[in-house]
This record gives C-alpha cells, sequence and structure tokens, in this order.
DNA sequence: GCCTTAAACTAACACTTGTTTGTTTAGATT
DNA sequence: AATCTAAACAAACAAGTGTTAGTTTAAGGC
C-alpha cells in the first residue's frame, strides 16, 4: 500500500541534501549525484525534471514544514515572551528533523531558477513577518524592551538558522536544549 | 609612487569579491570574471595563479584583519561586558570596511583547496577561542550569567556573521547602531 | 631607435557540465 | 504467454570549465 513516491526517488533527494550541504549546489554535477544513489546520471531524469527541479524540492518541502510548525503557536491569549520562545522551539525543531535539507534551505535558495526564486523569497519574507508581528505586539505590551524591531528579528534568525552547525558538533544537544538555551540568551541576555 | 599592486589586479579581485558573493564561488567562471574587469580570461592569469589563488587571496586577507581588529580590543583592564562590546563592534567594523569581501569569507571558505583549507579553519578557531575566553572569564566574574559557553559564542558569532545582509537592505543603519544594537540584544536580552 | 618587460590577446586543450535520445531490462497486469 | 510500463542504461549533444602556449601590443629605460 501507498508506493506513492518510489525509493530511488528519496534515495536520490536525500543524497542531494547531502551533497548540496557539503559542497554547495553548483559545485555537485548529476554524475556524482547519481553515483552516490548508485545509478546513472540519465536515470535521475525518470524521477527528476531537472537539477533544479531535486532543489525545489528539497527548499519548499523545508518552507512548508516551517509554516506548519508555526502554524501550531497559539495565537492570542500567550504572552509575548512564551509566544516567542514557542515560536522559537517550533523553528528549531524543524532544522532537527531536517537537518542537512534545512542547511540547502538557507545557503543554496539562491539558485533557485525564477518564478520559483520570486516566490521562495516571498514565503520566507511571510514567515519572518510572523516573528516581526511577535516582536512588534510584545514592544506594545510592554512584555519586551524597545529595541529596533528588525535587528532584534535579524538577530533571532541569524542565531537559529545557524543551528545546524551545532548538531554536527562534537558537544551533543538535545533540539530543547539548543532551542532553549539560544531563547535564554535572546531573551535574558548575557550580562549577569 | 608605490605602484605596488597594479589597478587591474585590484579589480580583478574586487569583481571576484562582487561575483563570489552574488554567485557563489563555484557558479562563477574565469570568463565571466573577465567580463566584469573589461579584459579576456587568460589575462587573469598574469595577475593570479589560480581561480583559488584569488579565493585565498580574500579569505585570507579578511582573516588578518580580524585578528588585527581583535588585537586592538584592550587586554586586563575592562570588564567582561566592556570587553566583549569592544570585541563585537571591532569585529563589526571589519564587516562594514570589507562588505562584499567578509560576506565571501563567511560563505565560500570551503572551496579553499588543501593545505590552505586547513590552515583557514585553524585561524578561525583561533579567533573564536578569542571570544571564548572573554565569555569564560567573565562568567568566573559574574559578569556573564552562567550560560553555556559555546552556545553563547555560537549565539554571537551567528548575529555578527550575519551583518552583511543589514548592510545592503533599505533601511540604513550605521557601523556603530549595528555593532551596539546586537550587543544590546546579547547582552541585555529582549525581554523587557 | 632598440631592448626589455608587463600585460594584453587568440587559439586551443582536455575535461566536465546538464540534458536528450533511443534502447534495453525487469517486473506487474491481463 | 503476451502486453504494458517504470526505470534503468549507453551514447552523444552543445556548451562551458580552468588553464596553457604562443603571440602581439604598448610603454619605459638606455
Amino acid at each position: 500500500m501507498a508506493a506513492s513516491v518510489s525509493n530511488t526517488r528519496l534515495v536520490i533527494r536525500q543524497k542531494a541534501e547531502k551533497l548540496f550541504r557539503e559542497k554547495g549546489y553548483a559545485a555537485v554535477g548529476m554524475r556524482e549525484l547519481a553515483k552516490e544513489v548508485g545509478i546513472e546520471a540519465p536515470s535521475i531524469y525518470n524521477h527528476y525534471k531537472s537539477k533544479d527541479d531535486v532543489l525545489r524540492e528539497i527548499c519548499f518541502d523545508i518552507a512548508d514544514q516551517f509554516f506548519k510548525a508555526f502554524g501550531t503557536v497559539d495565537g492570542n491569549e500567550k504572552s509575548s515572551v512564551k509566544k516567542l520562545r514557542a515560536a522559537i522551539r517550533s523553528h528549531v525543531g524543524v532544522i532537527a528533523n531536517n537537518i542537512e535539507a534545512s542547511s540547502v534551505f538557507f545557503h543554496e535558495w539562491m539558485f533557485l531558477e525564477e518564478p520559483h526564486l520570486a516566490k521562495f523569497k516571498k514565503m520566507r519574507f511571510d514567515y519572518e513577518q510572523g516573528f516581526r508581528d511577535i516582536i512588534e505586539r510584545g514592544k506594545k505590551k510592554g512584555d519586551f524592551k524597545n529595541v529596533n524591531t528588525r535587528l532584534a528579528t535579524f538577530t533571532i534568525f541569524s542565531a537559529l538558522n545557524a543551528t545546524y552547525d551545532l548538531y554536527k558538533s562534537k558537544e551533543k544537544l538535545s533540539t530543547e536544549e539548543i532551542a532553549d538555551g539560544i531563547a535564554d540568551v535572546l531573551l535574558k541576555g548575557l550580562k549577569g
């Protein structure tokens, strides 16, 4: 039941995620990708229309996951601090469940071809807007300091989107430790 | 006087910084780079040994600047908070003075060939160690909260190394505003 | 006016790029 | 057993890759 996607197609995608992350999209050839899968390059075209098609699937699948995860953050009843914490946890959770793919999402999206590139940029802006809204409302309610919203959002995403590096390092941290650790630094600050 | 480096060599480097940043090292060809300079591809080899040679000069020059800038951070008399602030200002200052090149430094170093790649990694580790030391000493002195040093350093560098994005955006911020704004968020936190 | 030298050029090399074409293989369906 | 189909393959395409060889151009010092 449910042979919805062939196994080969899935392997192609997983190996693409790994290779695109390791070497960058432009530096990975179709023959190299095929070899990693254990087939010949033209066989990939039985499963994907083009090289760009593989990248597109990776990037937009992660984008969907970010939106879905943010959708679970409760809308109105929590405090801004709790809301931001929940959003950070959701975001880091998606990265944790898609370590290689999310790294590709963050660093290789620029190789998407139009019109998908424009659509991607819009989606990312809309997603980030959710975070900006939390901060704006939090500032008005007095939950947050009167910081520059853009600078704060920027700092948050910079930290969150680099968490890939933490997962591949020696000192193992759980997703909760990473999410809460970063949230602590961002919310309470370093100063003792 | 002081025709130490020809003008063409400098233009090659500047255009390389721009193109490597825009499209990624692997996606930029020597013919494309040459065209941007206004010469033919083989002429580049009168000034640089190879494509990798161009990337190497860009990356290691920025690395030197980071070390020199960190060297100006006063060693012993300041509080840890002031020391961290000074280090952040120095770091952001280097990025501000080398917007394109520092973006290449952060995203394209992986394309360096050995043995330079290994040397680069070591330099970066040593540089980051300076920040880890500040935080460690600050924690011992009670200037900082008892946070996870690695997580804190990670958060700092994630934010600092993405500042390139702030410079190319519409809402113009000065280097001081960016450095102090990020430092404020990191030190004092968002919570009001 | 000649010689040197730096830096440009054209032409080409060997190889790799993403992709298409046409064919074969193997497994499932009838 | 015959048919259909998904998915593999080898061969080849045109274009592009970094780089080298050999040559020409142009400016400066004697």
